[in-house]
DNA sequence: AGAAATTAGATTGCGCGCAACTTGAAATTC
DNA sequence: GAATTTCAAGTTGCGCGCAATCTAATTTCT
């Protein structure tokens, strides 16, 4: 400690405490947390030749077909310069269509094909294989996804309140 | 509900239990998580002329400088495809160094320069900070983390434990 | 109605993140 | 001690993820 007395500066405090360990820092465990996942993941989604986001695509759309872009990104917080290559690829993969609507020329609406569909069934079972692989009982992780989700929803609103 | 019965197939157990659900998948909740941090930060590195991840290999090297690559990969979980461009560019910024260790020229050692040693004292506010957009107290976000890290690490032994 | 502002999406550029492969050095094996 | 194997790092290719910019359609304002 290069101030041991009791009066020390703020930085000084914050050194002490050692806060910029990496290892104390909560946005490495869920930045290292989030790539555990896809590398669970991996596996499983390469056997549908999807990757994970475009599997989240997917899942909003087997939730309700024909979501408009802006819609999809509002709900998993991507903007066009991602979303936009990435439905390219689903369209090429045949598992959706793309189709301004036609009430408002903007809006991009995206459906699943019948090829798009049927792949939900071969993804049913992934949810149960991922909660075997985090070794906790399904009531444990729901406890811990509601935590995360307050703590992301805290950290965006912290953003977007800067305007 | 296709089968209102109480005999159901396991697809359809699946299904009516509703975990295809974005919202009730856990992993979602991690990767949307670790983007919010990463709009957190994204202010506070831009003032440093550092991404998230270079921040990380800087994190690693404050608290002890000269390791090797592989040492920060293993820490970082990240191989040599995504470490060798990203120290080249911290390399570059003149932030560090990076050296051929001299008893085993296989390893890459990376140590800070003076200009990387005194950039910590710009970050040292940074913990804080993000504790403060977290907006919950640091005790249970420590909690939190903890929690986080195991279920990393149970996942990471899902996935190594297939070799 | 016409001008200005807003909105949804597309495009470009850059930095990860990872798989697959290559290179060169060290350790093992015989 | 020479051949094989293992190991650390580098390279290439591709798909995000996001900032910045652009385009075209709609809405708002006057």
């Amino acid at each position: 400690m290069p101030e041991p007395g009791p009066k020390r500066s703020l930085p000084d405090a914050c050194e002490a405490e050692g806060h910029l360990m990496l290892a104390s820092q909560i946005c490495f465990a869920v930045y290292s947390a989030a790539h555990a996942f896809n590398r669970v993941y991996k596996p499983l989604l390469d056997s549908l030749g999807l990757t994970y986001p475009q599997y989240l695509v997917l899942l909003l759309l087997w939730e309700e077909d024909g979501r408009t872009m802006k819609a999809l990104g509002q709900r998993l917080y991507l903007d066009s310069g991602t979303l936009t290559p990435l439905l390219k690829r689903l369209e090429a993969a045949g598992l959706i269509r793309r189709a301004r609507d036609a009430a408002d020329e903007r809006l991009m609406r995206v459906t699943l094909t019948e090829a798009g569909q049927d792949l939900r069934q071969r993804a049913l079972p992934f949810p149960a294989e991922i909660v075997c692989a985090a070794g906790q009982s399904p009531e444990k992780l729901a406890e811990l996804r509601d935590e995360i989700v307050a703590l992301r929803d805290a950290l965006h609103a912290t953003v977007s309140e800067r305007e």
